[in-house]
DNA sequence: TTCTAGAATGTAAACGCTTTCATAAATTCT
DNA sequence: AGAATTTATGAAAGCGTTTACATTCTAGAA
């Protein structure tokens, strides 16, 4: 008994032909309110559900939209996705889920599997792409939105990484602080760290300063990257007496091991970081940092999304607000002393 | 120019039927290798992709396998479905991701919608489902499986919550507490939340102790949550000494809130949490809780979906392990001090 | 009543593949 | 070399829809 109803079963039931169920499958086009509910009443009895795959053969849309993400294991990309998939969802569509793990070859894959799949659009993160990947998508033919980074060869949703940073980077500077440590993840294939370096690097020029080669660390993007970073940095000579991290998760990993070091956050080094991640609220000291909206992130994106693919011509550059918390991790730079830490500090 | 190229004129270009394309493709069936790279070359130069609707249509497999979590706004989830999202990829599946927001008649939609994509398979996470779910999902005839907890009903992976909160509730017990609370998260279809309640209960009365209603308390689940739990447990006559949270996250919010209130953790309250959540890390105290292996949860859920789509027959229950991780936030019982708490608690 | 425009419905041709079955080619064996 | 197998390829029938176009109703106008 379990073989599928077709569209064919629910015509011959109903007494009316399949184009005529299909009329009603699709909304769209009239069909006699009595002719509609027979069918409707026969799609019931069969419990017949359209195949999704025939649909989308034939009418060569398939309602989906495909979504490359580095990792659905940082929050801010999760909460992103979380709000495109709520919203395409509630439009009928099926958002596809891709991560790229920060390569841009496997980026490439998956955005060829996601064309293969006929997604309707695609949505991808940031501006770093392999340049196939950008013939790939820009030959198209179907929409295609950056989000989180902006580019103008794309319809992009996103924020001015540069302005955060420079915003936070002032708050830093406007707190006396000179000596500014830079810790961010990796750059290679994310442009949203190498902007927020950019940032800290135009804020300090416009202040007479710079940013010394041995100030400047990339590590891997989690506690234990902060980390590390944080010892590097206590072994220089002359430390810094803040630290810019450019996301929230390295911060907290350098307050963690500021915490071990017995260095005083912020009298004695000032932390902050950019995101506004869950930890920065949790985290004592709490964490200043800048709160980027990334649910609305992902809400606005899949509505530019929904818009394009109903003919609408959308806005080419969308930037979104942020806002800087300023929380217990930084604060004026006492005049003279440098920050002291342990002799026991443990390098490993 | 931008049609594009079927199958067809990847045969005429290479001079073979498309029957013959179709098996290059498939890698299946064999083919003598002078005219697979003949193919392979008229594929190369028409980018020729194939289209997946098509071949879904024609074979009956989408290469899809659908998953529903309650919201990927909780990392556990999200590092869960990234791992899943991972292992199909590799093998050449793509995962699509619905969200039922702890509603099951959003559920039930997702998995509709996902039956009618034609999913090779379906992952659903916990036992909590609408009859009409169950209904929907065991007559489908195709491989679904239950992550997160297990049910006889399905082949499950997961993890035995009762006895999680047991462990966790001996930790607390083998301190010298008593009177202790339980924090959960709203139990309306979420039974790992209720297992864990009854978890605590079970190791209760193995002592001969028992919850009261005072102190088991539901709130949303998140830190918000987590504070007004406690304000709510501080306005007892008879405060606990020590709470079991269902969660890290609303643990993480009674620690804070019990920094405000200046009640001493865990000198006057011990607190824990279960999840091993990022924040059990990093805040202070640092959280005890019981970490769960979510990542392997996913990649095992994910492994067996495959072995299932490939005819391997599975385990029809797998239990993964956990571990209790002791940190700051539990400590002996003080014999006859009760939490104090200051006059100026503001409840709003 | 008859005619006609417009609405409702039906017919049948795609859509781009997979797969069965038949046939042709290559290989092995005698 | 020819028969008997085995292997590679091709022809064609679907797969379950949508949709252009044709046909049949319906209802209002003449």
């Amino acid at each position: 008994m379990n073989q599928r109803a077709t569209i064919d079963d629910v015509a011959k039931l109903a007494g009316v032909s399949i184009a005529t169920v299909s009329r009603v499958i699709s909304k769209s086009d009239r069909v006699r309110a009595s002719t509609r509910t027979q069918v409707l009443q026969a799609i019931e009895d069969l419990h017949y559900q359209p195949d999704a795959s025939a649909r989308a053969l034939a009418s060569g849309r398939t309602y989906t939209v495909g979504c490359v993400i580095p990792t659905l294991d940082h929050s801010i990309f999760a909460r992103a996705t979380q709000a495109m998939q709520t919203v395409l969802s509630d439009a009928g569509f099926q958002l596809l889920v891709g991560s790229s793990n920060y390569e841009s070859n496997t980026e490439l894959q998956v955005v060829r599997a996601f064309q293969q799949r006929g997604v309707d659009a695609l949505v991808l993160v940031g501006t770093d792409h392999a340049a196939s990947m950008w013939d790939a998508v820009t030959q198209w033919g179907k929409p295609v939105l950056l989000s989180w980074s902006c580019d103008p060869r794309l319809p992009s949703v996103g924020f001015d990484n540069v302005t955060i940073a420079k915003h936070m980077t002032e708050h830093l500077l406007s707190l006396g602080h000179e000596r500014i440590a830079v810790v961010s993840g990796f750059t290679a294939n994310n442009d949203r760290a190498r902007s927020r370096i950019q940032g800290v690097r135009q804020a300090l020029s416009a202040h007479g300063l710079r940013l010394p080669k041995e100030l400047l660390i990339e590590q891997s993007y989690n506690l234990h990257g902060g980390r590390l970073a944080l010892q590097q940095l206590m072994q220089l000579n002359q430390p810094p007496t803040a630290i810019f991290c450019a996301m929230d998760l390295l911060a907290a990993g350098v307050l963690l091991e500021a915490q071990r070091l017995q260095i005083d956050v912020p009298r004695t080094l000032s932390v902050c970081g950019i995101d506004n991640h869950e930890l920065a609220e949790v985290i004592s000291p709490g964490l200043t940092t800048i709160s980027l909206p990334t649910y609305e992130l992902g809400r606005i994106t899949a509505e530019r999304v929904l818009s394009a693919l109903s003919g609408e011509t959308i806005p080419s550059k969308t930037i979104l607000p942020f806002e800087l918390i300023v929380r217990g991790s930084t604060a004026k730079m006492r005049a003279t002393k440098r920050p002291r830490i342990s002799h026991a500090i443990h390098i490993h």
